[in-house]
DNA sequence: CTGAAAGCGCTTACAG
DNA sequence: CTGAAAGCGCTTACAG
C-alpha cells in the first residue's frame, strides 16, 4: 500500500454525484468544524461572535440551506401530523389549510390531511392515524366537538388541538375565539341601531359553537330589556340553503324582523338571497349580519358585517401546540387553552331600523 | 480484555432510546437482511414469493412503517414542491389544495402553498423558491398564464405544471379540460332547450380559459345559426360580484337574455342573486349555467347547471408529474399537456325557454 | 467556546 | 434471488 490513499486498492463509484451545499462545504469554507456550524444554524448558542460570524458569511456565499430530512433523521424526530376535517365551508377550510400548512413548513413537519365523514368509527380513525405514525391531530368543527372521537384519540395517547370550538376538552389543546361574547357584540350592534325584532338562523347542532353563538345573541336581547320571540330563532345547519329557507319563513310572517343574525357568512349569503327573492332590500328592509369573515362575506352585495376571527394566526398555532406536545412526555403533554380576540367588521349589509 | 462485548471499553451512552421498529427488526424477525425487506418495501421485484411472505407477516406483526427521512436521506432525493396562488375562488384553492396535498404525501414530498400576488416580480418569485431549495412548482390560474413568470421559471430551470390553463405553455407541463368544447356543449345544451337570446358573462382577462370559454360560446352559436349580439357579452372577472353586476345590466335590458353563461360559478350564484333581486325567476324567467362544479355550485339555490372538471385528479395528477420531472435530467424534463373530460352537470337553474 | 466520533434508518452499488 | 458494506447530511453526547 502507497501513501496515497486515491488509489488504494478496489475503489467502487461514489454513492452520488454530490448535489448541494452541505453543512461540512461550509465548515470547510469557514475553517470551522460541522459541529460548530450546526450550532450556528440552529440558534446560535454558546458561540463567539466572531465564529458565528464567520459561519454566516460562509453560509451566505455557498448558498447553504440545511437538508431537512438528515436533520430528522439525526434529530430522532420528524412530526407528521394530521388535519381531519368533515365537510366545513370550502372558505373556512382553505383559510385553515394554508395557515396549518405554513406552520408545518417552518417546522419541518409533515401535514396530512384527511376527509373524516361522520358515518367513519372513531376505532378506524384512530388505526388509520396509527398506520400513518401520526404524531398529532388537528381537529375542526365539527369533529372538534365529537366526545366519541375526542375520548378514542386520547385513548391513543394522541395529542389533539381543538380549532374553533365552542367547548374546549379537558382532552385537548385548544384555539378559538369567545363565540358567545363575539353574538353578544354583534347583537348589541343590531338593537344600537333601533332594530327590536331580531331573528336568529342558529348553526349546526353538532358544533359548541351554534348554542354559543345563539346563548350571547340571547343575551344582548334580554340585556336591552327585549323579549325574546322563541318563533324568530330558526335552526340552520351553517349551509347557505340553510340561511335561505330559514329567512323565507321568517321573512314570510306578517310580523318580520328587521334584523337577522345569521351564525355563519353562507347562512347570511343565503338570508340576503331570499330577502331579495321576497323583494326587500338589504339593508333598508332588512339587516343582515354573519360570522367568520370567510370569502364570501366580500363576495356577495351587499357585503356582510360580521365576526372576524383571526383564522389564519389560530391555524398556525395549533400546529405549533402540537410540535410543542411532541416535545413533552407522552400521555402527559400540557393541554393548553387559548382564546383568541375577534372583531366586530361593519360593511354594507347592517343598517339601522327604517321608519316602520 | 475479555470476550464479552458488553463491558469493553468505556461506554458512551446509546444516541438515544429506540422508538418504533427499524428495517433491521424486521429483518431480524423474518432471518433476513434489511436489503431484503427494504426490497420488498419498494415494490419488490425480484424477490422469491416465500422471501416475500415472510416479509410482509413480519411487517404486520411489528407495525413496521419506513422512516420517511432515512429514505429521503438515504434515497438521496427528498422533493419540494411549491404552490402558488393568487386569489383564486377559495372552494377552487381548497379542492386544488387537498388534491395536490394528498399526492404529495403519498410520494413524501414537502408541499409549500405560497400566495404570490401579482404585484410581486418574476424574479422575487424564483429567488424565493430557489432559497427553499423548491424541486417544482404547481401554477393555478391566473399565474399559469402569466408569460413573465413561466420565463422566469423556466430560466431558472424550474419544473412547472400548469393546472386548469386554456393555454399549455411549451415551457411546463399541464392539466386542464378543453374548456372550449365544454363551453360549446354547456351553449348547445342552453340552445337545445329552446334559448335564443343568451348572455355570457366572460371571466377574467389575465386568464386564459375565459377567451376559451366565450369562443366555445360563440361557435355554439354559429353552428345553430343564431346570430351573435356582442351587447349580450359582458366582460366578468370571476368573482361573485362581477356575476351579480353584469346581471343587472343584462336584465335590464328590454331585450333581456333567457338564460346567460357565466364564465364559472361563483359569477353565476352572482347572476342568480341579480335576477331574484329584480323579480325574475330562476330558471322560469332565466336559466342560469356556471361552469367548474366548485361547491358554491350546490350551495346556492336553485344548485347550478355546470361544467365539472375533475380538479382532485388534476391536482394529484400535477405533484406526480413534477416529481416524474425530478427523476429525469434538470433541462430536460420531459413536459407533458394532458386534457381531462369533462362533464356537464345538469340541476335546477337551467331549463326550457318559458313562452315569451 | 470548539471539535472528533458515533449514529439516526434507510438505500445504492456492488458481489455472489 | 440475497446480502455485506458504505454512505446520505445532519445532530447528540460527550471531551477538552
Amino acid at each position: 500500500m502507497g501513501q496515497s490513499g486515491d488509489t488504494e486498492g478496489k475503489g467502487r463509484a461514489p454513492r452520488r454525484a454530490h448535489v448541494g451545499t452541505t453543512i461540512a462545504d461550509v465548515a470547510q469554507a469557514a475553517g470551522l468544524s460541522p459541529m460548530t456550524v450546526s450550532r450556528v444554524v440552529n440558534g446560535g448558542q454558546g458561540v463567539a461572535s466572531d465564529t458565528r460570524a464567520r459561519v454566516m458569511t460562509a453560509i451566505d456565499a455557498l448558498g447553504y440551506v440545511p437538508n431537512l430530512a438528515a436533520r430528522s433523521l439525526a434529530g430522532g424526530r420528524q412530526d407528521r401530523f394530521a388535519l381531519l376535517y368533515d365537510n366545513p365551508s370550502a372558505a373556512w377550510l382553505s383559510e385553515l389549510l394554508v395557515g396549518c400548512l405554513a406552520q408545518a413548513t417552518d417546522l419541518n413537519a409533515l401535514l396530512m390531511v384527511e376527509r373524516c365523514e361522520a358515518e367513519i368509527a372513531p376505532s378506524d380513525i384512530v388505526r388509520r392515524l396509527t398506520c400513518h405514525r401520526i404524531d398529532g391531530v388537528i381537529l375542526p368543527p365539527p369533529l372538534c366537538d365529537d366526545p366519541a372521537l375526542l375520548t378514542a384519540l386520547n385513548d391513543a395517547s394522541m395529542p389533539m388541538v381543538q380549532v374553533a370550538t365552542g367547548h374546549p376538552s379537558a382532552l385537548a389543546s385548544s384555539v378559538a375565539i369567545d363565540d358567545e361574547a363575539a353574538a353578544y357584540q354583534l347583537t348589541g350592534h343590531l338593537i344600537a341601531l333601533g332594530h327590536r325584532r331580531i331573528g336568529h338562523v342558529s348553526g349546526n347542532a353538532n358544533q359548541t359553537a351554534s348554542p354559543l353563538r345563539r346563548v350571547g345573541f340571547e343575551r344582548a336581547l334580554a340585556e336591552a330589556g327585549i323579549a325574546l320571540d322563541p318563533e324568530l330563532v330558526v335552526a340552520g345547519d351553517f349551509s347557505w340553503r340553510s340561511g335561505f329557507t330559514a329567512a323565507e319563513a321568517l321573512l314570510s310572517r306578517t310580523d318580520a324582523p328587521t334584523a337577522i343574525f345569521a351564525g355563519n357568512d353562507d347562512m347570511a349569503a343565503g338570508v340576503i338571497a331570499a330577502a331579495h327573492r321576497l323583494g326587500r332590500d338589504v339593508p333598508r328592509d332588512l339587516s343582515v349580519s354573519g360570522f367568520d369573515d370567510s370569502a364570501i362575506a366580500t363576495s356577495v352585495w351587499p357585503e356582510l358585517t360580521t365576526i372576524r376571527q383571526p383564522l389564519g394566526a389560530m391555524a398556525r398555532r395549533a400546529i405549533a401546540l402540537l410540535s410543542q406536545a411532541r416535545t413533552g412526555q407522552a400521555d402527559t403533554w400540557k393541554r393548553r387553552h387559548e382564546c383568541y380576540a375577534f372583531e366586530l367588521v361593519e360593511r354594507g349589509s347592517v343598517g339601522p331600523r327604517g321608519n316602520a
